[in-house]
DNA sequence: AGCACGCCGACT
DNA sequence: GTCGGCGTGCTC
């Protein structure tokens, strides 16, 4: 008997292996077998009566049963298959640890019959959209699946959910053999719900099950390494495999469910009743942001709300590197893919990394024709130094719990929870709840419309949106800006979802970007610059032989040693690249270079 | 990804 | 004369 094995290593194949006399092991079960020098765990994909003597034996089983039946392997085939990842990489990130504990196909629940289970899937926003799941997992009859971002969020979810019976968490949150126990007890039909991060996406579910993905906007849940694709994407493909029911819930949807959800009927979305909203304003920042980084607007509005006794939460960007004009707001973009240019200072140049143009820095605005061009913005320093000399009885503080994590990430978490005033960036707004807040500016918004990526204006919107909701009915909002006519701002102001995705599909379709046609980023490291030319040039011919991929030319990034090619391609864009590039996957054997690839990228930065 | 094998500099 | 640098290539 042979069994084959796939691993966690970027090799596509699966590696072929005895099976010992005796054993009895099945499909989707993990092993330890011999690999190069050590023994690794790999998963049994699949098992051949043939006779075997010239290869070597498995080591050992290392878990009881197949973690995985049939349908599931299958799914993990397509989501390697979608992602360009190895099946074998994919198990390892989709899975938690083995566990040697017992484990067995007890006992699963009857079949729900065919009427129960459809598929079915719907799209929750609004105020109290987190209530209305608990209540919809608690009125269904099989196995309800949450998925979240992070462990934070997991263990608020289990604690909400295990007010109303047993949940099993399966994140890291929980120790090894609680993961176990919980997989377990899901197999056998014990436990009716579960919480959990990627590596719950293939819980044994019992039928009719749900499966909702908490946040489903979340670049978090599209982790960096294999497989590289949305949790999302796996959580609507794998409801409509088993079939169950998806429930994907957000505050600000991304655009490509609320483009299935509103153009292509593929999702059911109810929109909620407006809840209370803030009072939204702009206030011009035109020509005053250079010195000071509080328009009068704002400066009022800050002293009224802490007078008030309520709290005000800033809003500050990370630097970006692109140009804009102080006078009239306008951002350098490029003509052709409208995304801002990259701004480098040290080449006084400007670059569209979408399409490689280049050209020179410039010193006067295009637009306007003004003189001060800027690279720069308020970071969190200046806004809190300007802050502190304007209200210096206040007590603020600055929080980023991107920046720092640990004993000093929770002494700064702290002294944040109990200042009046918080200067941070979108991080910092998990510190407030609902309604919590009295202010929420924004000191210059408008930067996150600079960054050189197509999803800015999303991002921004986002972030605004999650800040109006903290703020909620009686307070204010105001977003100082310097491109005061952006949809964006207006949908929030008018606590319209519609309207900023209307403009935003509109400026999407006419673009070319998702989801009307699918990108694909593909990197190329070498040591030796000749071979990663060369590499480069020999991937972006194989793409270009492909009439339906639009190939921007590659582009270096600072150090010259990577060199990255975009492709636009069709919705089936994964079965394009596949064949395209199957002969840069196999190992390096054109040269000495690494080619990466990424479908459907959410941060595109180098 | 690990990990071993393989050809060129500073040491007992 | 060896120890070891990591560059290159394979792993059933």
């Amino acid at each position: 008997m042979i069994a084959d094995v796939a691993f966690d290593v970027p090799v596509t194949h699966p590696f072929s292996y005895r099976v010992p006399d005796g054993w009895t092991i099945g499909v989707g079960q993990r092993v330890i077998a011999p690999l190069g020098a050590a023994h690794r765990v790999g998963i049994v994909v699949g098992l051949r009566d043939e006779p075997a003597e010239r290869l070597k034996s498995l080591t050992a089983v290392a878990e009881a049963a197949p973690v995985l039946d049939g349908p599931r392997l299958a799914l993990a085939h397509w989501i390697a298959e979608q992602s360009l990842s190895s099946l074998g990489s994919t198990c390892a990130a989709l899975l938690p640890p083995p566990s040697s504990r017992e484990a067995g196909g007890s006992p699963r629940r009857a079949r729900a019959t065919d009427a129960e289970r459809p598929f079915h899937a719907e799209l929750l926003i609004g105020a109290g959209r987190e209530r209305r799941v608990v209540d919809r997992i608690a009125a269904s009859r099989g196995t309800a699946l949450v998925i979240v971002s992070d462990l934070e969020a997991a263990a608020r979810w289990a604690q909400r959910l295990g007010k109303r019976g047993r949940v099993v968490r399966l994140d890291s949150g929980a120790s090894e053999d609680d993961r176990a126990a919980g997989w377990l007890a899901l197999e056998r039909g014990e436990a009716e719900v579960a919480v959990g991060t990627r590596s719950a996406l293939l819980a044994p579910l019992a039928e009719p099950a749900t499966i909702v993905i908490v946040d489903e906007h979340e670049a978090a849940h599209k982790p960096p390494g294999p497989p590289r694709l949305h949790s999302r994407e796996i959580v609507l493909e794998r409801a409509q495999r088993e079939p169950a029911t998806a429930l994907l819930t957000a505050a600000t949807p991304s655009v490509e469910t609320w483009w299935r959800a509103t153009d292509r009927h593929a999702i059911a979305l109810v929109p909620p009743p407006p809840g209370p909203w803030p009072a939204v304003s702009l206030a011009d920042a035109r020509g005053i942001l250079r010195r000071e980084p509080l328009t009068p607007p704002v400066a009022r509005a800050m002293r009224e709300t802490l007078g008030a006794g309520r709290r005000v939460f800033l809003g500050v960007s990370r630097l970006a590197s692109a140009l804009a004009c102080d006078e009239c707001g306008a951002i350098v973009r490029c003509p052709t893919c409208a995304i801002a240019l990259a701004y480098s200072r040290t080449a006084a140049s400007l670059t569209c990394r979408l399409c490689a143009t280049s050209i020179p820095g410039m010193d006067t605005c295009p637009a306007c024709r003004g003189r001060r061009l800027s690279p720069f913005g308020w970071g969190a320093e200046r806004v809190e130094h300007a802050v502190r000399r304007r209200f210096p009885k206040a007590r603020v503080a600055r929080y980023d719990p991107d920046v720092r994590r640990g004993k000093q990430g929770e002494a700064q978490r702290a002294a944040a929870a109990a200042a009046e005033v918080v200067i941070g960036t979108r991080g910092a707004l998990r510190l407030f709840g609902p309604a919590s807040l009295g202010l929420a500016a924004f000191v210059s918004p408008d930067q996150l419309l600079r960054l050189p990526d197509f999803r800015a204006g999303e991002r921004m919107f986002s972030l605004l949106w999650a800040a109006a909701e903290r703020v909620g009915g009686g307070g204010a909002v105001i977003l100082q800006s310097q491109n005061p006519e952006h949809y964006a701002f207006d949908a929030v102001a008018g606590q319209d979802l519609d309207a900023f995705y209307r403009h935003e599909l509109k400026f999407r379709a006419e673009l070319g970007y998702p989801p009307f046609r699918r990108l694909a980023v593909i990197t190329i490291d070498a040591r030796d610059d000749a071979e990663g030319r060369r590499l480069t040039e020999a991937v972006g011919a194989a793409l270009g032989a492909s009439r339906s991929l639009t190939v921007y030319p590659a582009v270096p990034d600072r150090r010259g040693r990577r060199r990255r090619i975009v492709v636009k391609g069709p919705t089936d864009l994964p079965s394009v690249l596949a064949p395209a590039l199957a002969e840069f996957r196999t190992t390096r054997s054109r040269g000495r270079g690494i080619m990466e690839v990424e479908v459907d990228p959410v941060e595109w930065q180098f």
